[in-house]
DNA sequence: CATCTAATTGAAAATGAATTTCAATTTCCT
DNA sequence: AGGAAATTGAAATTCATTTTCAATTAGATG
């Protein structure tokens, strides 16, 4: 099993890379590089946690305090839509993004206390899960899997 | 792996079984048995499908126009933390509930065209995730997995 | 560079499911 | 039957998300 730990801040190389990919998605769609949407996608790349469009504002906020928060909803959005952003809903039922590469697919560790998530990869899971859908004729696009308890440092000291 | 496929109504033994368990734990509770609740609960338990409280609303004002959409909620409220429905929210976001008997635990294929629900048990994946957690000292309490796609019906004539 | 058009922005309003409030009613213990 | 406490249903509230709209900006064209 892989295991991620704690997310990393990427390299200011991936961070650039995926600002390339940005404008490309933007110039295909007819859509326009703008000052907001390149600085919300910056520190949405930097932070690189699995952050609202709430939290996110907020931190821009205090940098750059001209860009509302429609504009960073929109630019997660957008993010999403252009694949450099996962949208994740997890059981306090909000929205979440995080920095997404094409093939890193994980799922997660969600600790009822803390509220700290862990990501991991588990193929061998995944292979059950594309069996478990081949026997019903389902043909399986994505897949949900998130399990919650207590994280190491909760679990004892509850 | 068992296949719970279409979710049967219950036969009107258990539903019994169920509706008595549910005095119980009124009773144990200290709060009271009304026509309110034995009603809601015998039409929720008769459907057994996963339902909202507004589809589970709509149904019950049929028969029982007196019955309030405020009191279908609470009523749904009340038998998951007795145990007799489990809550669940899928990728649409809205709040269902299902009838829950103590050990069939279980999870979902979903058609993202049609929207039915199948359901599966697979104890490898379970045992699987039971190690995942305790690779990472994670104290797991329970889990949600979920597989989107196209069924059995849908996936050829899209 | 000037012009033009379509896209973008940010504040405010709207949406909609979930939850809470509250006065009237009902349950059920004594 | 009496009375305290729980319940009910309508309406109001909450809160994240999404949409609206008038003003601004990007960037293509000449
Ligand atoms: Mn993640
Ligand atoms: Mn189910
Ligand atoms: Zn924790
Ligand atoms: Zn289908």
């Amino acid at each position: 099993m892989k295991v991620f730990g704690k997310r990393t801040s990427e390299g200011s190389r991936q961070i650039t890379q995926k600002k390339e990919k940005l404008k490309n998605f933007l110039k295909e769609k007819g859509l326009k590089s703008t000052r907001q949407r390149d600085l919300i996608a910056s520190e949405f790349l930097k932070i690189g946690e699995h952050i609202t469009a709430e939290e996110l504002y907020r931190e821009i906020n205090k940098k750059y305090s001209d860009i509302g928060y429609t504009t960073v909803y929109r630019t997660l959005k957008l993010l999403n839509k252009s694949g450099l952003a996962a949208e994740r809903v997890f059981a306090d039922n909000l929205t979440r993004y995080e920095p997404l590469s094409a093939e890193d697919h994980h799922d997660h560790l969600i600790c009822m206390k803390c509220g700290s998530i862990t990501e991991f990869q588990e193929l061998k899971i995944e292979r059950l899960q594309d069996r478990v859908a081949e026997e019903f004729g389902f043909l399986a696009v994505s897949h949900k899997m998130e399990l919650y308890g207590y994280c190491n440092k909760c679990k004892d000291n509850a």
